[in-house]
DNA sequence: TAAATTTGCTAACGGATGTTAGGAAACGTA
DNA sequence: TACGTTTCCTAACATCCGTTAGCAAATTTA
């Protein structure tokens, strides 16, 4: 367990009020009030309520990209790129359940410019997914109509995992991404 | 075009309202701007914020029960029958993407009782799908290692339809919930 | 120990919030 | 035309909001 900053701390505690109660519901009282401390006294290590906002929407999209540029390698098949980046974004989803949750859906109350650089930001991921359906389509590995759809389908079914993952739970976030990735790529039905 | 009351058109601009700023983030006065009214005319048709909130919830569920009710065939194969509330999930989900976004993301700021009673709703309702994918399990159609994990996972992939899809755009209603029954039964490796 | 930094406080600001009270036009119906 | 209902208004309330100013204790660093 390292040692936290305060402005860390700060910025963990705000997370789980944001998950749990949105950012627009969540007051800086009622963060003073869960770190035991005044409102104003926030501010001596924070600029405002959104500069927290920002810190961890960009910081999880830096995440959401170090994993997938880890994970993925051009010269593996369709398949298993895919396997890779469902693995790498289940990694940092499970690793984060709190900040993925305001990543997913509180970055909306970003003001300009910061909500469109994220929208742009999250953009580029999605492409990434798309360019591996692309890739399979191209080979033969894959068969899809349309590769965004399939593309946000495929992250829809992975997001939804911040919901209900708990890390105490029976499955663990290989496995998780296992039968997801087996689920996405040959579906329900018996072979 | 039906002659709405009054109350249904503040349910409608609100809902709209919702979705785009979230519950907490839109005001009453916001809601009058919009309306081209005065916030305190608004309580001359609703008792509060929260009951509309309520309003838009409760319908939806009401919605997405009517839906599968009418779709779900118990002398159907498993298949077919998960087909089926696919289209049906996704026919509501379209017809009403305002309402759905509202009824998937902001029901979170009911207070108890509605709240508790909400999530009963939702539990019920994903039982259902529990169930299709239960019995293609028994009766070997289906091969998936944990049933509760795969209707989560089905359930997502369709609930993020409302974000993207647009009445003008180039796929119905139709042709998205079979692209889906056919991702999530057969997945996208090609047979 | 002295200086610098971190952390927190009280008090208060200007404005936004949901909502109520009380009244007045406008409208449909008898 | 009279009556009940629908619709909307102005004015105001009590409370909550994010944030700033100014200051003091505590902790870390030299």
């Amino acid at each position: 367990m390292q040692k936290l900053t305060r402005k860390e701390q700060i910025e963990r505690t705000a997370t789980a009020l944001f998950k749990s109660k949105g950012f627009a519901a969540t007051s800086m009282r009622d963060l003073a009030t869960a770190l035991g401390i005044e409102a104003a006294s926030i501010y001596s290590h924070i600029k405002s309520k959104e500069e927290i906002l920002q810190r961890v929407c960009f910081r999880m999209a830096d995440e959401f990209f170090e994993a997938i540029d880890v994970a993925e390698d051009k010269r593996k098949t369709a398949s298993n790129r895919l396997r890779a980046a469902v693995a790498a974004h289940v990694q940092v989803l499970t690793n984060n359940t709190e900040a993925s949750a305001v990543f997913l859906h509180e970055w909306r109350h970003l003001s300009e410019p910061l909500h469109g650089e994220f929208l742009a930001l999250r953009d580029k991921y999605e492409a990434r997914f798309r360019g591996i359906i692309r890739s399979g389509i191209q080979n033969g590995e894959f068969s899809v109509p349309d590769e965004k759809f399939a593309a946000l389908t495929v992250l829809s079914a992975l997001n939804w995992i911040h919901t209900w993952y708990k890390p105490e739970g029976k499955m663990t976030p290989l496995e998780i991404a296992n039968s997801l990735s087996e689920m996405l790529l040959n579906g329900l039905t018996s072979k």
